[in-house]
RNA sequence: GCGGGCGUGGCGGAAUGGUAGACGCAUGGGACUUAAAAUCCCUCGGGCGCAAGCCCAUGCCGGUUCGAGUCCGGCCGCCCGCACCA
C-alpha cells in the first residue's frame, strides 16, 4: 500500500462500481426489495453540503441494504419548473431551458466524485417532456374522476408589473420588482379535490409508525378537524338575499357569551354592502392590501368595521349582536362568519375590548365566581369548568361535554346542526407561469372547458418566448394558444396556466420504478419497487410536499396508476437538519458587515489582509451570508470519503451539523489512520493464534453489533463513535497478523456505507473477495458478545457512592446480600435496616434510608 | 399571531426513567526530532480537600418518582412551517 490518496483512488473505485453495474437496479422477484429515495434537487447549479448530507444518509442506507442482500432502488432526479430559471433569464436573458438543463450538468458532475449508489440510469428532469406529458395524462384522468374543478381564487397581482406575483415575492405589502403595493385579485383557477381525503389523510397517519411522531402531529394540525355547529343568524336590515347569516363555531357551548358576528372581507355579503357603501368599500379595499398568507393575516393589527346590519340571538329573539367585517376571518374556513366570544378567545377579547363590546364569561374555573376578565380564559376543552351561563347540560361540566350537549340541543330545537369541517383547503395548482408543466386543457366556445385528446399529449412549451417584460409569455405567445377543439374539432384556444411544481415532486417517487416508459407507470414495475422504504428529507417539507404526495398517490390509485397498498408511498420517513457555518464578517466605513468565505478566514483573520473578523454564531449555510463550504473545494482537498465521513459524525442526523475546518480536518487524520492501521498490518509477518485473538474477536463482534443496529436506526454519529472504538482497540491490539486481518475486513465493511472507497481499499489490501460493496455484511456472533460479569452502581438516596461487579445473572436477593455487606453501605446505614432497596437487575441498585 | 420542534463541558455530542459527559475536536503536559510538521502516550465540567472523599452542574422555575438530561406544568431563547419559494 502506498500513501492515502483518495484523489487517485476514488476515480478509480467508482469506475469498478460502474463497471460491475452494482448500483443498477433490478427487478428480481427472487430477492428482497429495497427502495431508498433522498428528497430530489432543485437543480440551482451548485451542489451544497446540504445535499452532500441528505444523499450521503441514502447512500448509507442503500449501501447497507445491498450488502444485506437487498435488490435496492436508489435513483436521483431534478425538480426542475419553477420561478428561478425564469428570474434568471428576466436577470440575465437566455432561456430557462437552457439555463435548467445546464445546471443539471452542472450540479451531476459535482455529484458524481461523492461516490454515491445512485443508478443513474433512472435519472430525469420534471421538465422532460417525457416526465410532464406523463403528468399531463395523469391530469386528464384526474379530471374525468372528479378531481380536478375550477373556481375563483385571490391572487397577489402587482398593478404596475401586470403579474401574479409568489407570497415570498411579496415584501411588506409590496411587489418584490415594482415596488407596488400589491393587490388580490380573483382569478377562475384549477383545483385537486384534496378536500375529499381530508378524514381519510388524518385517520391514515395512525399508520405511518415510522414517520417522525413531529411530522404526523404538524400533519394533524393541518388537515385540522374540528367539530362544531353550523347554523344562521337572521339578520336585520341586510341587503335583499341576506336574511341569514350561516356561521360556524367549535365552541357553541358560549353562544351565550355572544357580543359580536363578523364577516370576512371576502364575504358575499361583504362584496354586496361594499357596493353601495363608500365606508365599506374603502376598508375592504385595505383588507385585501394585507396579502393572501395566513401568516400576514393573523400578524396583521385587528381590525373591523361596524356594518350596521344587526343579528338576532339564536336563543333569545330580543338580543341583537352587531355585525361586523373583520379582516381576521378567512373565507376559506367554515362558512366564512363566526360569532365572537371575547371571554373566552384570545382574538375576541382584544377586537372587543378595541370596539367597546360587552364581554360575559360563560364559564368560569371550578370553585370560583364570575368576575370581569382582564384576558380571555381559554382553557383545554378537556377541563372541567363551571358553566355561569348555560342553556345546555350540566353546569359543571368539560368544555368537551359541553360543546356536545350544546350541538345536541341546537339541533334538537330546529338551530342549526353538528358539522364536522376541516381546516384543509382545495389544492390550487393554477400558475400564471411559463416554467412549469402546461395544464393540459382546452377551451371551446361551445363545448367549454374540454381535457385535450391524451393522443395529442405532450401539450408542450413553446421554445420560442421571451422574458424581457412581466406576466406569463404563455398568454401573449403569438400562436401557442391556438388550437382544435380536441371534441369538435373547431378552433379553440389553451389554458395558459401551468402546474403548481408541487405536482411534479408529488409523483416523481412512483416515475422512478419505470422512468422512461410510455404510460405515467407500470404496474409490474410499481408493484415490485413502491413502496418506497425509507425517504430522506429536510423537515420543511413535513407539511405540503408529503401531503399532496400522500393525496397524490391515492389520486393514482383511483386512477389505476398505483395499486392499493401504494396509497401511503412514503413507509419511513426521516428528516435531517441543516448544515450550518459560523459567519465571518467585517465592517465597512459606514458599519455596514461585509460578509467573508470561510475559505478566506484564518485564525480570525481574512488571509489576503490580515484584517480581524466579527465571528457571528452558526446558521443555515446561505450564499447572502457567505457563510457556505463548496463541497466541490473539500472532495478536492480531503477526497469525498472525508466529507461523508465528517458529515455524518458529528451531529446526530436528524438536528442541525455545524461544518467546521477543524472537524474535517479530524475526519482526515482519522480516515489517514485507519489506512495506517491497514498498512502496518499487510507488513505484519504470518504468526500463529496470539492470545490477543480472542479479546480482538470480542471487540470486532461487539462492533458489528453495535455499528448494525446504529445505522438501521439512523445513528450515523453513533455508529462512527462505535468505529472509533474498534480503530482504539485495534491499533492497540497484540493480536496475529490473521485475526487483525479478520478484524480490519470486517472494520472495512461496517466503514463502507459511510466511506465507500476507502474501505474497498482496505478491504482489497486484506485479501478480501471481490468488492467490499457486495460483500455480504457481517453478522455478529451472539456467543462472543455476552459478558459474564457485570458492574452494578450502589446508590444511597439516589446518590452514586459505590459499585459492585457480581456474575451477570446473580439473583437480585443474592445481589441484596452483597450490597448490604458493601463497606460503604454498611457505614450509611449504620446499623439500621434500609427503608427500601431496589435491584434493578443488569442496572442499578438504591438503597433507601 | 397560530402549529411543530430543539436547548447537556471551551466546542460537536453520548446516556431502554438507573454511574451525566461514550466518541470526537480544542486545550495543557510528555515521547520522538537538531528543530518543526506528522505520529504516539497522558490530562481534560466547576468548586472544596494532603487524601479518602464531599458539594455544585443538563436554558430558567416548580412538580411526579427510591431515582429525572429523560416524564408533567409554567416561562425564556433559537429553529421550521403557515397553502404561489423549492
Amino acid at each position: 500500500m502506498a500513501r492515502y490518496e483518495p484523489s487517485q483512488s476514488e476515480a478509480l473505485w467508482q469506475k469498478a462500481w460502474a463497471d460491475a453495474e452494482v448500483f443498477r437496479a433490478r427487478r428480481d422477484e427472487s430477492k428482497r426489495k429495497y427502495y431508498v429515495l433522498e428528497m430530489f434537487p432543485y437543480p440551482s447549479g451548485r451542489i451544497h453540503m446540504g445535499h452532500v448530507r441528505n444523499y450521503t444518509m441514502g447512500d448509507v442506507v442503500a449501501r447497507t441494504k445491498i450488502a444485506q442482500g437487498y435488490s435496492v432502488l436508489h435513483p436521483m432526479g431534478w425538480d426542475a419548473f419553477g420561478m428561478p430559471a425564469e428570474n434568471a433569464a428576466m436577470e440575465r436573458g437566455g432561456h430557462p431551458k437552457t439555463w435548467t438543463y445546464g445546471n443539471i450538468a452542472d450540479m451531476k458532475a459535482q455529484m458524481r466524485p461523492l461516490g454515491l449508489s445512485i443508478d443513474w440510469t433512472r435519472e430525469f428532469a420534471t421538465c422532460d417532456p417525457e416526465y410532464y406529458g406523463q403528468q399531463q395524462a395523469m391530469f386528464i384522468d384526474m379530471m374525468a374522476a372528479g378531481l380536478v374543478y375550477r373556481k375563483n381564487a385571490v391572487v397577489n397581482w402587482d398593478p404596475v408589473d401586470m403579474t401574479v406575483l409568489a407570497n415570498e415575492q411579496v415584501i411588506d405589502g409590496r411587489g418584490w420588482r415594482s415596488g407596488a403595493m400589491v393587490e388580490r385579485r380573483e382569478l377562475t383557477q384549477w383545483f385537486f379535490k384534496i378536500s375529499d381525503y381530508s378524514e381519510e389523510l388524518l385517520t391514515a397517519l395512525d399508520g405511518l409508525k415510522d414517520w417522525p411522531e413531529k411530522v404526523r402531529i404538524m400533519q394533524a394540525n393541518w388537515i385540522g378537524q374540528s367539530r362544531g355547529l353550523q347554523f344562521a343568524f337572521e339578520t336585520k336590515g341586510a341587503p335583499q338575499g341576506f336574511e341569514r347569516l350561516e356561521v360556524y363555531t367549535t365552541r357553541p357551548d358560549t353562544l351565550m357569551g355572544a357580543s359580536f358576528a363578523a364577516i370576512s372581507p371576502d364575504h358575499p355579503l361583504a362584496r354586496a354592502l361594499e357596493a353601495g357603501n363608500p365606508a365599506v368599500a374603502a376598508f375592504v379595499a385595505e383588507c385585501r392590501r394585507i396579502g393572501t398568507s395566513e401568516e400576514a393575516l393573523e400578524k396583521a393589527e385587528k381590525r373591523g368595521l361596524d356594518t350596521g346590519i344587526t343579528v338576532r340571538h339564536p336563543l333569545d329573539q330580543a338580543w341583537e349582536l352587531p355585525v361586523y367585517i373583520a379582516n381576521f376571518i378567512l373565507m376559506d374556513y367554515g362558512t366564512g362568519a363566526i360569532f365572537g366570544c371575547p371571554a373566552h378567545d384570545a382574538r375576541d377579547f382584544e377586537f372587543a375590548t378595541k370596539y367597546g363590546l360587552s364581554i360575559h364569561s360563560v364559564f368560569v374555573p371550578e370553585g370560583e365566581i364570575d368576575a370581569p376578565l382582564t384576558e380571555a380564559f381559554v382553557p383545554p376543552k378537556s377541563e372541567t369548568v363551571h358553566y355561569v351561563r348555560r342553556f345546555a347540560g350540566e353546569s359543571v361540566q368539560s368544555g368537551e361535554n359541553g360543546v356536545e350537549t350544546a350541538i345536541a340541543y341546537c339541533e334538537g330545537h330546529g338551530i342549526g346542526k353538528g358539522v364536522t369541517n376541516y381546516r384543509l383547503r382545495d389544492w390550487g395548482i393554477s400558475r400564471q407561469r411559463y416554467w412549469g408543466c402546461p395544464i393540459p386543457v382546452v377551451h371551446c366556445a361551445t363545448c367549454g372547458v374540454v381535457p385535450e385528446a391524451k393522443a395529442n399529449l405532450p401539450v408542450r412549451l413553446p421554445d420560442d418566448v421571451s422574458f424581457d417584460q412581466p406576466g406569463n409569455p404563455l398568454d401573449r405567445h403569438p400562436t401557442w394558444r391556438d388550437c382544435a377543439c380536441p371534441k369538435c374539432g373547431a378552433p379553440a384556444r389553451r389554458e395558459t396556466d401551468t402546474m403548481d411544481t408541487f405536482v411534479d415532486s408529488s409523483w416523481y417517487y412512483a416515475r422512478f420504478t419505470a422512468p422512461h416508459a410510455a404510460t405515467p407507470t407500470v404496474a409490474e414495475d410499481v408493484g415490485y419497487w413502491m413502496n418506497v422504504d425509507q425517504y430522506i428529507g429536510g423537515i420543511e417539507h413535513a407539511i405540503l410536499h408529503l401531503l399532496y404526495s400522500r393525496f397524490f398517490a391515492r389520486a393514482m390509485h383511483k386512477t389505476g396508476h398505483l395499486p392499493a397498498k401504494a396509497i401511503e408511498p412514503f413507509n419511513a420517513l426521516f428528516t435531517q437538519g441543516m448544515v450550518t457555518h459560523e459567519i465571518y464578517l467585517t465592517r465597512d466605513a459606514a458599519g455596514r458587515p461585509v460578509y467573508h468565505l470561510p475559505e478566506d478566514v484564518e485564525g480570525g483573520q481574512l488571509k489576503a489582509s490580515g484584517e480581524a473578523v466579527e465571528v457571528i454564531p452558526s446558521a443555515k449555510m446561505s450564499k447572502s451570508k457567505k457563510n457556505v463550504v463548496d463541497p466541490v473545494n473539500i472532495i478536492e482537498r480531503f477526497g469525498a470519503d472525508t466529507a461523508r465521513w465528517f458529515i455524518l459524525s458529528d451531529s446526530p442526523p436528524e438536528r442541525d451539523v455545524e461544518w467546521t475546518a477543524a472537524g474535517a480536518e479530524a475526519a482526515f487524520k482519522f480516515l489517514n489512520r485507519v489506512w495506517l492501521i491497514a498498512e502496518r498490518v499487510a507488513e505484519m509477518p504470518v504468526s500463529d493464534a496470539g492470545p490477543g485473538d480472542m479479546d480482538l474477536m470480542r471487540a470486532v463482534h461487539r462492533a458489528i453489533a453495535d455499528v448494525t443496529f446504529a445505522i438501521e436506526n439512523f445513528a450515523f454519529n453513533k455508529a462512527i463513535a462505535k468505529i472509533y472504538e474498534l480503530a482504539n482497540t485495534l491499533s492497540r491490539s497484540a493480536a496475529s497478523a490473521a485475526a487483525m486481518k479478520v478484524a480490519l475486513r470486517a472494520m472495512a465493511q461496517l466503514m463502507s456505507p459511510m466511506v465507500p472507497h476507502l474501505a474497498e481499499e482496505i478491504w482489497h489490501a486484506m485479501g478480501g473477495a471481490g468488492l467490499v460493496v457486495t460483500a455480504p455484511w457481517p453478522e455478529a456472533d451472539p456467543a462472543l458478545l455476552v459478558e459474564d460479569e457485570v458492574t452494578l452502581p450502589i446508590q444511597i438516596n439516589g446518590k452514586r457512592r459505590a459499585e459492585i461487579t457480581v456474575p451477570k445473572d446473580m439473583p437480585a436477593s443474592e445481589v441484596e446480600k452483597l450490597v448490604l455487606a458493601d463497606e460503604t453501605v454498611a457505614r450509611a446505614l449504620a446499623g439500621q435496616p434500609p427503608k427500601k432497596l431496589i435491584v434493578v437487575p443488569g442496572r442499578i441498585v438504591n438503597v433507601v434510608h
